[in-house]
DNA sequence: AAAGAAAGTTAGTCTAATCTAATATTACTA
DNA sequence: TAGTAATATTAGATTAGACTAACTTTCTTT
């Protein structure tokens, strides 16, 4: 039994970690409900993250996670934050659809590619002027009409360095 | 028989699409390689593709998309495309990852926020200076050192308007 | 044109992920 | 505390997507 799962075994794991977070006690039936299927599916994808050692459950008791389980939570529900970041605050989609594209997605990016987006976004929230709000005000303006908005050009300034 | 494509169904559109653009004839084979996958799940794939209407496929023939899986096909490689642009070009991941990556979340955007990637690819990549090509330069130096490159700050000019 | 190679298909099996219906356990409440 | 409601599990069916092995058709090569 190796430590491959597929991205359906993530969701669950994602969304036990988003329950821990607010509810510090998870069960079969928060489970059901936050991801909409039914709570023998849930039984079932419980298991195998029981047998991979990522939850510990007994019969008609809490889940809880294993260290190993946290951490990989940690780790897939990390990439759900940064994408839903991206897509909220640079793309500016709107949020219903950043977190229906997030979990559809959240599975699809390697390691590196998450942390680039996340130097990514970082770098575009801290632009110095006239990047930054502004920037992205220009990036929506585009969007909207195609253009760029008029009003200002930017010019580099050397420092002596 | 709606046409509701799974994800999965939808690769083997785009995979056609592909070997379309370049050899012109599609055959079971050619998909198979390129795909990775037995001549029977593409023959299986192929059958649905053909019952929604996508492809012609006759006993041992060609395959051939028809105007609406062409229209669909196109669709989906343009997404394709612009998430490899992304990520190649704004990003900076290498090549491999970004076709490997791109490969699984392709499915995963919502129509409009594939809209909105296009348009923010192409803002950054007609950004005026100091952003553009430098701005992307400043961000690889961002994502190596986890600070911007000194020796240049910007300032905003307004012009009368 | 006949033989063998390549390509395509069919048949049957497997796994993952879902469901409903039925059963079992636990929790609540009157 | 007894009965009901809520929760959890088991059993069994279904679907999609993959495989191998065996068979059929088409192509190629001599």
């Amino acid at each position: 039994m190796g430590l491959k799962l597929t991205s359906n075994i993530e969701d669950y794991l994602e969304t036990i970690i988003m329950l821990h977070k607010k509810n510090r006690v998870v069960r079969v039936r928060d489970i059901s409900r936050k991801i909409g299927l039914s709570m023998p599916s849930v039984c079932a994808a419980i298991e195998v993250l029981s047998k991979k050692g990522l939850v510990n459950h007994e019969k008609y008791g809490y889940i809880e996670l294993t260290r190993e389980g946290e951490n990989l939570g940690e780790k897939i529900y990390d990439s759900h934050k940064i994408l839903i970041k991206f897509l909220k605050e640079i793309l500016n989609t709107d949020p219903q659809t950043a977190e229906k594209d997030a979990c559809k997605i959240e599975h699809g990016f390697s390691a590196n590619t998450i942390k680039r987006l996340i130097a990514f976004v970082k770098f575009v929230e801290t632009c110095p002027h006239p990047e930054g709000a502004d920037w992205l005000k220009s990036f929506n303006y585009f969007y909207k009409y195609g253009k760029r908005p008029k009003g200002y050009k930017v010019r580099k300034i050397k420092e002596k360095s």
